[in-house]
DNA sequence: TCTGGTTATCGACTGGTCGTCGATAACTGA
DNA sequence: TCAGTTATCGACGACCAGTCGATAACCAGA
């Protein structure tokens, strides 16, 4: 790289519609869906009917729309896939441009997490099914890379946001938190410290209903609920806090 | 929205030039370049010359080369603004799309942020400039939004990472070194509590020497440097860990 | 050389949080 | 009534960070 020069830079946005015409690149929207299904989270693929890559299975998504904002359009295509009104949670990932990422053309990919949370079982057309995410095919072009990227923010921010929430039914007990936990982790949850940490927090709270009992007995399991439907960073994870202020009184 | 139909969806991703002609879109990267200079955080910024917003400072960027990577393309752009060889620091931000962010075009932008060292002095052309980030102009199109993203990524990403290595010199004493946290972090930086926080962490090391007192006198202040000069991310922030093995003998 | 001013460093205290584990509660079925 | 099972609670201990006072190491001027 030379060094700085000093004469004006070529303007980088003329209103030149001409500009875009130069270069034949597609902006496209995908989705890693997400759900725990069985005590397993699974991700919603789609098998690819036309090359390139046809037959395998692939992230649902497809091109951005003329007058369409990226969270419109990856909610327009995943409708295509799945009720949306299942998704209890969509954010965006990243955005890939490598030339070559897609074979024959140019296409600049932004992707999205959505999740799904357990109790919803929406339909899904035939050529689309859940995955395991730990047994998947190979997949179509980078979006092995984008799943992991997608699973790899659910569990960061399953431990300094609310995020559970979206995982889980609007009511359950610890037992079954830990379960949905566990299977986006991919480790041991022990009940008593997650439950510790969660009310403390003030995530959760008891619905005071309790559940009957199964057939194997045991004492009935409490019933608790996700305080806030949306998501909540805990800020108790950014360490260098600011001083504390004395409390006032 | 009505629930999933059965047919077969459209297939998103055909290898069809003519896809991309039918909206004049554009794709840019935009650098929200930081550096600490005089102990207060500054963003690069330059100032447009032709409409739209012609006048107002704007953020370095420009459009997405034909056969270009998203990464490669950012360097590029910001090499017109400031000696890229002094980039300590370079990762994705966000992708913005709404259809109306930039008049009279769709332009779809993906941000960066760029941190510069607190020793160099790059040299800018003369239509860029340092500006303070709590007095900032008004600027072009979304641009402020943007700025305010970078420096909360930032924010966050002292706390848990090892990123004050891209803010500061390859040396420094535990005071300067307050000094630029304090800078990005907007708060009051205790140094005993820093220099105890990193040094748990692994992230500084003493290299042995003192420097000598100044005027006013003084204690000399131990010289430190970052171990390792990539980001690294402090793992004792995320909760939930898994449960610990027994250590081995 | 003494003394006060200044800056840096260190150690100790404290409170909060979390991983762990054993004790207890509340149910089932035989 | 008792063994088996599941859920909940409480306590302990480790660790870590925010705070603050004590000490160290320098300067300049009297």
């Amino acid at each position: 790289m030379s060094p700085v020069s000093l004469t004006r830079p070529p303007e980088p946005g003329p209103p030149d519609v001409t500009h875009g015409t130069a270069q034949p690149s597609r902006h496209e929207v995908l989705g890693v869906v997400l759900q725990v299904r069985d005590d397993v989270l699974h991700v919603l693929l789609w098998r690819r009917a036309l090359a390139p890559h046809a037959g395998r299975w692939s992230l649902p998504g497809g091109t951005l729309g003329p007058v369409e904002d990226l969270r419109e359009s990856i909610r327009r295509q995943l409708a295509e896939k799945v009720d949306v009104r299942e998704l209890s949670h969509l954010e965006q990932l990243d955005s890939r441009g490598a030339p070559r990422r897609v074979p024959g053309e140019r296409v600049v990919a932004t992707t999205y997490l959505g999740l799904v949370p357990g109790h919803a079982d929406p339909h899904v057309p035939a050529d689309t099914r859940w995955h395991p995410v730990d047994a998947l095919p190979r997949l179509a072009f980078d979006h092995a890379d984008v799943v992991e990227a997608g699973r790899s923010r659910l569990r960061s921010k399953l431990s300094y946001t609310n995020l559970g929430f979206a995982l889980v039914p609007p009511t359950f007990t610890m037992s079954e938190l830990a379960r949905y936990y566990r299977a986006c982790l991919g480790h041991e949850v022990d009940v008593t410290n997650l439950q510790r940490i969660l009310a403390r927090r003030d995530q959760i709270e008891p619905t005071g209903e309790v559940l009957r009992s199964g057939r194997s007995g045991g004492r009935p399991a409490a019933v608790y609920r996700f305080r806030h439907p949306s998501l909540e960073v805990t800020d108790a994870f950014a360490v260098l806090h600011p001083p504390r202020v004395a409390a006032p009184g």
